[in-house]
DNA sequence: CATGTTTTCTTGACTTATTCCAGATAACTG
DNA sequence: CAGTTATCTGGAATAAGTCAAGAAAACATG
């Protein structure tokens, strides 16, 4: 969690100028997680009702250079965004509703980096996207009626769920 | 490498209808792997001028869906196609020419499937891709005057180089 | 090999995500 | 407070991919 005061210094550090669109850009980034540039815009404008779209692209791009918020993008997905960076952690997606949660690294700090070959390149990140069935989705389909429960990992908010074709 | 006999059989293994696009397209991105669809197209209508670009599609995505295509997207590239599949290895890309290269599993057979906590999800793939610079474009920028070999990974064929902003 | 059924392909329009551009506006500097 | 420069607005443009309807080619059968 992050406060407005926060983000302003962080701004200021990277030599961005503080302005209420980067600042609300960070802070609905920082309450929604993993969220696509069109729920980030809609959030945005219960703030600032009548921020531009392009505003908010600019500002998703220049914070994601300046590393106060990671970029990734799964597959058949829009980016999406979010403000915990540098701990080089990676994500679980849900291959039916396209939900996404945080896992930590399987090994220990910064550790795939280091393939088996690296044929020579300098490798600075690895990116690793776990795929499968979130338990919601898992439960529904699976003819095991087990566990019942409807996990609060899936906030079913925005995520279109991704036809495979 | 494969032979144009071979994926007529595995198309007829997948129950899919053999027909000459779909051999091309088969045989083309073996030629030239982690190809986009746009260059994919190309070098199909060298051999087949006149087909749509909407039965490439299709083909690709019956073909990934019937497993003889991988289908991969990294940031800010479009969608890359192999004929390398199922054997769960990982890809390494510069970030400054695009230019894509296999790598093998870092641990052995299908290893990184497992992260530290699964939140209960049902995972059936780690997808992992190595960020850096290759050969080439790190002895480009770096005041290293050392290694001063081009190095036979990049044919500096298609890809777009991607600004990262 | 002639025919029927079903899949696949062609054509062409459409959607979605993102970027480009030019002028207006707001942040920081002094 | 004024000047300079970064940022934002508004609107058009582009790229990648998808949708839909009819034509054509594959395969099964007689």
């Amino acid at each position: 969690m992050h406060t407005m005061v926060d983000f302003e210094t962080q701004l200021r550090a990277a030599g961005l100028r503080v302005t209420k669109q980067r600042l609300t850009v960070l802070d609905t980034v920082d309450r929604q997680p993993h969220s696509d540039t069109a729920s980030i815009l809609d959030a945005v404008r219960r703030t600032l009702t009548s921020i531009s779209h392009q505003a908010v692209y600019d500002a998703l791009s220049d914070l994601t250079d300046a590393g106060l918020l990671r970029k990734f993008q799964p597959q058949g997905s829009a980016a999406l965004y979010e403000t915990r960076t540098g701990d080089n952690h990676h994500h679980l997606a849900c291959r039916d509703c396209g939900n996404v949660v945080d896992v930590d690294c399987t090994l220990q700090e910064m550790p795939c980096l280091t393939p088996l070959d690296d044929q020579g390149y300098l490798i600075d990140e690895a990116e690793v996207i776990y795929w499968g069935s979130c338990p919601s989705c898992s439960t529904r389909s699976q003819p095991t009626p087990d566990q019942d429960n409807q996990q609060g990992t899936s906030r079913g908010e925005r995520h279109v769920p991704r036809s495979n074709r």
